[in-house]
DNA sequence: TCTGGGGTCCTAGGACCC
DNA sequence: TCTGGGGTCCTAGGACCC
């Protein structure tokens, strides 16, 4: 348990990963994501700065983003470079000494029961030196308040939430304003009456139980009250599942070419949990059709295991019952691992 | 403006069992 | 015959995150 808990997020860590090895490109709108391919279904992963103020975003359909900035500089998304970027980040933290746990390539817990503003003055210098990457730090006193201070951190800044001002500073924000609170519960908050983040933690969580749940009604309730662990996961990461989905650039309907779509990507999953080097207990194949309407279906494997014939003869099996009968968009396959 | 890909955890209903 | 009350497991879908 750590006395003070420091919420590390990387500025625009795609485009600035980016600069790292294309400095010709500071200051320039800058949009990374999808393969590159003109024309291809997918959005915006990371925009700089410079294309943010021309409403490009994170999540922008990529086709809209070529029309809003068209003389921006546009780039694949390179995941193994990231990866490696954001370890050098990762280690840069852990050198401190202190406990981390690392959230996504661009964010991570990093605990300290010492002085919280000096760790994360050095923790901006260390990162900034060793990547040359830029960061904000929120520091709080549990999880929860870490991260929401990063919020008013960015960019490049430090900012601190605790119980001290925790109420001052948010509760009069929307309900969605905390992290893992999104629209939807927000709405159905609403129709309880709950619209902001004062009115969520004076609510009974009896009530908000009724309307969203056992565990997430009282986590919700939680949540606005300000409270979060204390406690970082520094071990290794160990994944549930992995899964390979693709959108199409244009809806299929062939029969034929949707079943070879499913066994390539059933492969790419075999290959993906051979790396792992652990059996697979269950495959799950998802369909999206015109219209965005998803469908998911599993089953277990007999005989836990890893082979990719296997996985691709349940993943065909599953895409049959699934049975699409408009044109299709996406499709998908999940491997679950066996308990660890 | 038709809306990625890769994950996690929770919910609810039905099956099944005692 | 019109009927229980737990408990657990399985499954599809939902919500959310980066």
């Amino acid at each position: 348990m750590s006395r003070w808990i420091l919420h590390v997020d990387l500025d625009q860590f795609l485009a600035a990963a980016e600069i790292l090895r294309h400095p010709e490109l500071a200051g320039r709108p800058l949009v990374v994501g999808g393969t590159g391919a003109p024309g291809e279904r997918t959005v915006v992963a990371t925009a700089s700065y410079e294309a943010r103020a021309h409403g490009v975003t994170s999540g922008t359909p990529m086709r809209l983003a070529r029309r809003r900035l068209p003389d921006a500089v546009f780039l694949p998304a390179d995941k193994p470079y990231y990866e490696s970027v954001s370890d050098d980040v990762m280690d840069t933290l852990r050198a401190t000494g202190e406990p981390v746990e690392v959230i996504g390539w661009d964010e991570a817990w990093v605990g300290t029961d010492g002085d919280p503003r000096a760790l994360a003055e050095r923790i901006r210098h260390d990162v900034r030196s060793r990547t040359g990457l830029s960061c904000a730090v929120g520091i709080g006193d549990n999880t929860l308040k870490a991260k929401t201070a990063t919020g008013f951190a960015k960019p490049g800044g430090i900012h601190e939430l605790t119980a001290r001002n925790w109420f001052a500073t948010m509760g009069a924000r929307p309900t969605d304003a905390l992290p893992g609170l999104g629209a939807k519960t927000a709405a159905k908050l609403a129709e309880l009456g709950i619209t902001t983040v004062t009115e969520l933690a004076e609510s009974r969580p009896g009530v908000v139980a009724a309307r969203l749940g056992p565990r997430m009604g009282p986590y919700y309730v939680s949540l606005a009250r300000g409270m979060g662990r204390t406690e970082l996961e520094t071990g290794r990461y160990v994944p549930r599942s992995r899964s390979r989905e693709t959108t199409f650039a244009e809806d299929i309907t062939d029969q034929d070419v949707l079943r070879a779509e499913i066994v390539e990507l059933a492969h790419r999953v075999a290959e993906d949990v051979a790396f792992e080097d652990r059996d697979v207990a269950r495959v799950g194949a998802k369909v999206r059709t015109t219209g965005f309407h998803t469908r998911t279906r599993s089953a277990p494997i007999e005989l836990p295991g890893r082979d990719g014939h296997a996985i691709a003869a349940i993943a065909t099996t599953l895409l049959d019952e699934l049975a699409p009968t408009r044109p299709v968009r996406l499709l998908g396959v999940r491997a679950e691992f066996v308990e660890a």
